[in-house]
DNA sequence: CATCTAATTAGTTAAACATCTAATTAGATG
DNA sequence: CATCTAATTAGATGTTTAACTAATTAGATG
């Protein structure tokens, strides 16, 4: 996540009535008005900060008739929030070879899969398991969710220790995991490998 | 954690400078000078920063001779970062039924533990359940380390499901885990009750 | 298409804030 | 105790921002 994405997110939180109505949106999708009324504030006030707040992605919204909802994305906003602990990882990683080409990426794939496409085995260099990772990931559609038995059986079509490749998934921010189920990220939260 | 609290956090952390610094910190304690040297700015711009820092516990320092060396505590930094994911939830605690005296404490533990000492049931009802675990957890010494063992061991003196008991201590934030290695969080993390 | 509702934009005001220079303080050392 | 180094405080300046009122816009509906 860059640096300024950051600084906007930071300061959407900064202030009291943003975090309270983030707080409120957590409870469900509300529109202006009602907001506003359990503020104790005026409409534009309203305006105003979910202005912010949607520009950092963590607020959505919908028409219904005339009312406006406002949404939380939970997932991003928990997303933005630990991104400060992992801050300079990804100025590391682009200092440090982590730039890569596709001829590099197709080279790391061939040494590590089989011509039928099995994983011949786990790679120890982070980033060429960040590269095999986001290969095998690919097959998942974004937006559905899946139960943890069917993530394993996909993975052990093509590597038997089905936990590591899961847990790898989760701890690069491939795919979360909420009330069981597993569903991928968008790839801005993906590591920036090519 | 209280919202004016959330809201310093947040607005420290809303600003690039104080972010780069950050940034730097998370590589290994620096003093005053390297920082405005490697950021380009004054001094005083610094001081400015660190004390916005210092002031919500993500910075502290040690003075070594004529130099003050600044650290960052990431233990701090990623509970306070995650906060706003679990806003609200307190608030709820606090309404429903959450407050606790000393006479109830005493009465849960007196239900739920055997003379000697032993863990009859898990509560299932979320309250008494975190008297019971911070009942227990006080064992465990503040700033000491614990390998998973150990901890396994400990619990096992008073109830046979460690692993529960382990991840209900997680869970709640009464400790966290570091390479493998388990430590008490502060007491100002644990969830309220008393 | 006239009218209603909810949201947004425009413009104002007072407060907060990031940065700088200059002056001061806190400790260490010869 | 004079002097050095590093940090902090004081004060100034220009920018950002949270809140309001008044005016406008975007859609829905009779």
């Amino acid at each position: 996540m860059q640096l300024d994405k950051m600084v906007a997110f930071h300061k959407a939180a900064g202030d009291p009535t943003r975090l309270r109505i983030i707080a409120l949106l957590r409870q469900g999708p509300l529109h202006g008005q009602a907001i506003a009324g359990k503020l104790g504030l005026r409409p534009p006030t309203i305006t105003h900060h979910l202005k912010k707040l949607r520009d950092t992605g963590m607020v959505y919204s919908r028409r219904d008739k005339n009312t406006i909802y406002f949404y939380l994305d939970e997932k991003k906003l928990t997303f933005m929030a630990e991104a400060v602990t992992r801050i300079g990882d990804e100025q590391v990683k682009a200092d440090k070879e982590w730039q890569i080409t596709e001829k590099e990426e197709r080279q790391i794939l061939q040494n590590f899969i089989t011509v039928d496409g099995k994983l011949k085995q786990m790679p120890s260099q982070l980033k060429k398991r960040v590269v095999v990772l986001a290969y095998y990931v690919k097959a998942f559609q974004p937006g559905k969710t899946y139960e943890e038995k069917e993530v394993n059986e996909y993975i052990r079509t093509f590597f038997e220790d089905y936990a590591t490749v899961r847990r790898e998934w989760i701890m690069h921010h491939f795919m979360y995991r909420e009330n069981n189920r597993y569903e991928l990220n968008p790839q801005e939260m993906w590591p920036v490998v090519v």
